[in-house]
RNA sequence: GGUCUCGUGGCCGAGUGGCUAGGCUGGGGUCUGCAAAACCUCCUACAGCGGUUCGAAUCCGCUCGAGACCUCCA
């Protein structure tokens, strides 16, 4: 398979062929999440878009460190908590240990990503498991000049870094325009400039989470630990990294400064970034007060909802739309992927026991729907359009079976690879119905045995009692479809 | 206030200087004892105003509207 990916790089905004550091090796990092509440919607945006990325990586034989770590420390509140870490704020209030927060949210986090049939990364690394790491960096960044002192606190020289390298180079920002706005934060005396940003930042006498080191006891400033991980796991340059767009600025600009001060070349090579997921135009987000867990969109419990929706739904949902583009949350569009994910595998479990109908010369020819397949996703993962020529097949498959669209036997092994290899490897779809019923196989007969019973009054024309057997069927889920070559059925 | 993004048919959501996105919904049809499903078909849009061009929804400018970031959040 020819490689012909590209990926769009937010650093040098547009799209560029995507050539890998040391092939066949791919490292790639992606910011994970804070532990400190139940997973939302929003979590599930980044983990499914690099998912995706992950996936169709391995399908391109890369062989791919995916690293992706756990925050559980570090990133300050600003507003009324004065500067208290958000894990150990979680904790007083919670009144446990902060390590119990973290490990309850992370297999939160992990449950819920199981369920969005999200792969595992190769490495999920803590931030309080690599402070050392974090230390280290710290003291080379120091060691370059790039850094101060100030109060038992470490901060970033933003101005000096930016007289010989570039502060802005990803997120667009100018060192001069930052100046002009002011802002009122804790610490901002032991600055030297207002947008400097802290290495490591002494720990206030309630802190909890804090370690001891050379300049006093505290913990690491927020943008230190991906840089840290990321060079520890996958190398002082590595392929990609990615999150969400809100890590933009000021996190993702920061790592790259830190790691340019501390190694002296740029991390990264390829930046990507999800976009956001909205609700009624707003961005959805805990702080608004407006964040929907998944457990709450898995079981319908939340008054915004007007159902239950499957964790495969909000996959396809999510992959419905492409990652940089804003994706606006509501009832009426969740139905709608629903349905259309619900037409997707059940074209599946007919693809299944198709059989071939035509010679060669008379056959459809699945070729050219495979190109425009890997057409789509080498344009930047553009999974919409992956997803939209994919309905395609599903109208092929339905044709065939219909018996109004003929296939001979090398199509149709190439279109029932096509579906394995795009809609179960690279997107991750599976069906959600046959893996709940763990008896299946007697409910198939006892099905099977119905239906013969059916047809039988069918053909007395007791067609009364041919439809108590399928209302009764249908009170149960389960749903028949009379076809010409008898009758078909599905939960 | 600064930086940036976006504005597509009933809804969601792709894409593009001239050629059908797709899904959902609604109308019509085929099939069927009926139904469901499926298939065929119709509803054919690109915020507004100018400009560039043989031709723009697609490029440029302005206006209006929405959103993101600048401060924890994916």
């Amino acid at each position: 398979m020819e490689n012909k990916l590209h990926i769009y790089n937010t650093l040098s905004k547009k799209k560029e062929l995507f050539e890998a550091l040391s092939p066949p090796h791919v490292g790639m990092y992606v910011c994970g999440p804070t532990v400190y509440g139940d997973p939302h919607l929003g979590h599930a945006r980044p983990a499914i878009t690099f998912d995706l990325v992950f996936r169709y990586l391995q399908h391109l034989d890369y062989k791919v460190r995916y690293v992706r770590n756990i925050t559980d420390v570090g990133h300050l509140e600003n507003d009324a908590d004065e500067g208290e870490d958000k894990i150990a704020k979680k904790a007083r209030l919670e009144e446990l240990e902060p390590m119990e927060v973290v490990q309850y949210y992370t297999n939160s986090y992990h449950a819920a990503m199981s369920r969005l049939n999200v792969l595992n990364p190769s490495i999920e690394p803590n931030a309080s498991g690599h402070i050392i790491e974090q230390m280290s960096m710290i003291k080379k960044i120091l060691n370059s000049g790039y850094a101060y002192e100030s109060a038992g606190s470490v901060y970033f020289d933003v101005e000096k870094y930016n007289e010989n390298h570039h502060y802005g180079i990803l997120s667009g920002r100018k060192v001069e325009e930052l100046k002009a706005s002011t802002r009122e934060l804790d610490g901002q005396v032991e600055k030297k400039n207002s947008f400097d940003f802290a290495l490591w930042k002494k720990a206030a006498p309630e802190h909890i989470m804090r370690w001891p080191s050379e300049w006093s006891d505290g913990f690491p400033g927020w943008h230190m630990e991906c840089s840290a991980m990321g060079t520890r796991y996958l190398g002082e340059q590595f392929d990609i990294h990615g999150g969400g767009m809100d890590l933009l600025f000021p996190h993702h600009e920061s790592e790259i400064a830190q790691s340019v001060a501390a190694n002296g070349k740029m991390p990264v090579r390829y930046w990507m970034h999800n976009n956001m997921i909205t609700l009624n135009g707003q961005k959805m987000g805990k702080s608004l007060g407006n964040a929907v867990s998944l457990e709450e969109f898995f079981t319908g419990q939340h008054p915004m909802l007007t159902q239950a929706y499957s964790p495969m739904s909000i996959r396809f949902f999510i992959m419905q739309a492409h990652y940089r583009s804003t994706l606006d949350f509501s009832n009426e569009a969740l139905q709608a992927a629903e349905k259309g994910f619900k037409r997707m595998m059940s074209a599946m479990q007919i693809l299944d026991k198709l059989r071939a109908n035509a010679k060669a010369d008379e056959s459809v020819n699945i070729g050219e729907l495979k190109n425009k397949c890997y057409a789509a996703m080498n344009d930047d993962f553009n999974s919409p359009i992956l997803i939209a020529q994919l309905f395609d097949g599903v109208k092929i498959i339905n044709s065939i079976h219909d018996g109004k669209m003929k296939i001979d036997e090398e199509n149709l092994a190439s279109l029932k690879d096509l579906f394995m290899t795009f809609v179960v490897d690279i997107l991750g779809l599976k069906d959600e119905e046959e893996a709940a019923g763990n008896d299946e196989e007697l409910s198939s007969k006892l099905i099977d045995t119905l239906i013969s019973l059916r047809k039988q009054a069918k053909a007395n024309k007791d067609f009364a009692t041919a439809d108590k057997i399928r209302d009764d069927l249908t009170a149960m889920g389960i749903t028949l479809k009379d076809t010409k070559k008898g009758t078909d059925w599905s939960f």
